[in-house]
DNA sequence: ACCTGAACACCGTTCAAGT
DNA sequence: ACCTGAACACCGTTCAAGT
């Protein structure tokens, strides 16, 4: 006879995911809002993926890739100092336009839901080409670690709500990568150009 | 005749609350098993509490008052720097023993679940105290919300298990903060002691 | 005044039955 | 080969009924 058609695929159902993700919360992405969105019935996604947990996989993964190819290009840039603000500032503005997919990738997830070394590695990669630059190969690794972590910091804070009352925002989180890289740049294994002391921005 | 006598308080609901949190993350804090802990059926609880999120919000508080009596010492360090690592690494190792509970504290909270404002300048005031003696009452501020955020970040990078490939994750938080510190250093209104370059450790 | 069983509206997930 | 309704085991929460 005639054998039931494809309705939806798995793209449209990650994509729908990730909507339902950012505009309401993870409370919001329950498999049958997903399932509304893309004109199924909830069991019918369970042809496409095992699990609700393996949905969030795929939404972090896909969000991950584009943040790859936001900090790709900056990686190269010839000034690592400016390089490595350059990579900060674009981490950031990609975290508060996907604010609630970005609290997903720190969280605790099952080992199932962690995306891949090799997906991570291509994150780290445009960083770690930097921090080579300026602290030597050796340091990079640690340095890249400790950018990231200030970086990820701030933000978790920030999206939170700890830096609702007063200043500029921006500016203080320019300031510290500042701080952090200025205190890195004193490990360089190669003086950096001018005085040793990091000067007062 | 003989109306019910309580058979639990708050108190061990909250301490029931938070060993299962604990053990076995926030899918295994459920009303049913924090009921079957202090010896009653989960509508009881609902005499103490109006819903499942004021228990967090509990829980929440109830871990930052014990965080606090750790970190309101370290404040009257009279050496800042000294003070300063040593604030970040108390806060880290609390972290670290409450694993669970720290994640939710960062994470975006309803309103009602969040810890009042007064508690948290209690948790904050240690760490002010150290950063308005370092850069000045005006940069206090600034200079106690990158320290938090590096801690922070380092710390739920930790957790999520991004360190998990190679080298001495305590001496790296060290370094990190140590590195932090010397650049915001450098804002400060009276010059250190010594040179002003910070010394390779 | 507190406790309880039963019920309600939701989840994620399974599966036999349809086409 | 995919889709669906019905069912299952769980949630948090409400409430009338017990003591």
């Amino acid at each position: 006879v005639s054998p039931a058609r494809a309705r939806t695929s798995l793209d449209e159902i990650v994509a729908a995911g990730r909507e339902l993700l950012e505009t309401g919360g993870p409370d919001a992405l329950t498999m049958q809002a997903v399932a509304q969105r893309v004109g199924v019935k909830a069991p019918s996604l369970y042809k496409r993926l095992p699990s609700r947990e393996a949905l969030v996989a795929a939404i972090v993964s896909e969000t991950l890739e584009d943040l790859v190819r936001d900090l790709t290009p900056l990686g190269r840039h010839p000034d690592p100092l400016v390089g490595l603000r350059a990579v900060a500032t674009s981490y950031r503005a990609f975290a508060l336009t996907h604010p609630r997919t970005y609290e997903l990738l720190f969280q605790v997830l099952a080992s199932d839901s962690r995306p891949t070394p090799e997906l991570n590695e291509r994150v780290t990669a445009p960083l770690m080409a930097l921090t080579t630059r300026l602290v030597g190969a050796e340091r990079a690794l640690e340095a890249a670690r400790l950018v990231t972590a200030f970086a990820h910091g701030f933000i978790s804070m920030e999206l939170a709500g700890a830096f609702r009352l007063g200043g500029d925002v921006d500016e203080a989180f320019g300031f510290g990568v500042d701080a952090l890289i200025h205190g890195l740049a004193g490990w360089s294994p190669r003086r950096s150009s001018g005085s040793r002391c990091s000067s007062r921005r």
